[in-house]
DNA sequence: AACTTATCCAACCGCCGCTAC
DNA sequence: AGTAGCGGCGGTTGGATAAGT
């Protein structure tokens, strides 16, 4: 792994420590749960593999598309996107695009627009700025049609067939999150609604 | 069977925005 | 106004394992 990877017994310290103290306060969590791990690690480990509700195993068609269009929409905002995948988290999102997508992209013919697309991502990717909040967000969506288009042509003729209301309808699924909408969630939803015209 | 290469994914790192003081 | 501390995020790393030769 990446690092020192986590026992079995400091999954359950963690676990146990959560369960009894509940989440947030992840700088006294180490002490809490008795762990020799920084705050990050112990927050990290609880999102990404201990949370309840978890999904694991490899995406369907429809998260494949759905990501796709959110990530055109979002850019690289994995934690937003991971929040409209049921039981899915930001680094799952973001290990199957940077391991799966980014690469059906690199391997795309490279036509006119598909360079367009290119840049698009090139630009996405840079580090986080307050670009990515919502003025850019139009440009980049009607930049990333081209490899839309293409990355849809390679799924399913039934995923390649659904409307982009089906995607917003699958966004009303959202477990536990859509009763906590915020700032952020308005403008994602400004963004589908503009992209769906 | 042994070795090399590619892929996957958990974990770490550094930065950012927010808040309290 | 300045700043320290915190939670949160995205980018990157590196070990395990699968696939290929």
């Amino acid at each position: 792994m990446g690092g020192v990877a986590w026992t079995e017994e400091e999954d359950y310290l963690l676990k146990k420590c959560i369960e009894r103290y509940g989440e947030g306060k992840w700088h006294r969590i180490p002490v809490l749960a008795g762990l020799k791990r920084c705050r990050k690690s112990c927050r990290l480990r609880w999102l990404n593999y201990l949370r309840p509700n978890i999904k694991r195993g490899s995406f369907a068609a429809e998260e494949v598309n759905l990501i796709i269009n959110l990530h055109s929409l979002l850019g690289n905002r994995w934690s937003l996107i991971a929040g409209r995948l049921p039981g899915r988290t930001a680094n799952d999102v973001k290990n199957y695009w940077n391991c799966h997508l980014s690469k059906k992209l690199n391997s795309a013919p490279q036509s006119e627009d598909d360079q367009t697309a290119a840049a698009a991502t090139t630009a996405s990717m840079k580090p986080r700025s307050p670009a990515h909040a919502s003025p850019n967000t139009q440009q980049e969506t009607s930049m990333w049609e081209p490899f839309h288009d293409v990355q849809v042509n390679q799924q399913s003729k039934e995923v390649a067939a659904e409307e982009p209301e089906t995607l917003v309808g699958d966004l009303e699924f959202d477990e536990g999150g859509s009763s906590k909408w915020d700032w952020d969630d308005f403008i994602f939803d400004m963004d589908l609604w503009a992209a769906s015209l």
